[in-house]
DNA sequence: GATGTGACTTTGT
DNA sequence: CACAAAGCCACAT
């Protein structure tokens, strides 16, 4: 399998994550069928967040923390657009036990068509 | 090829 | 809640 579909898959995730929750990097990865490769999710977000179409914004850590250091101007800036959203931010971070989105038989059907 | 560095995660103190 | 350790993997040096 070639890196483009990988970054394919994971680009293709996070777009389904709908405005209003969150999901975390090893959630995208293993919703990508690339399990442990949290840091590869980031990675790819890294090169693509300046561009458009994709709400990177909605990927946070698994504890729920922004990943980007408090006060930082992109942790300013993730938590506006959550917070636009409807996302409840307190002190750099969601609860993910009412946040986190929890895909849909329909959804996760989106990661196995590759 | 060894080493260090990340938008990470899990488990154990 | 904080911290450490180990696991993870792509990339730069």
């Amino acid at each position: 399998m070639t890196n483009v579909s990988i970054i394919a898959r994971i680009l293709n995730t996070v777009k389904v994550v709908p405005p209003g929750f969150v999901a975390s990097y090893g959630q995208v990865a293993d919703l990508s069928g690339l399990p442990g490769r949290a840091r590869l999710v980031g990675k790819q977000l890294t090169n693509t967040f300046e561009g458009a179409a994709i709400p990177w914004h909605r990927i946070v850590r698994s504890d729920g923390k922004i990943a980007f250091p408090v006060g930082s101007e992109k942790a300013e800036e993730q938590r506006q657009r959550l917070i636009a959203e409807g996302v409840v931010v307190r002190n750099n971070r969601i609860s993910m036990k009412r946040f986190q989105w929890q895909p849909d038989l329909a959804e996760i059907l989106h990661t196995l068509k590759y």
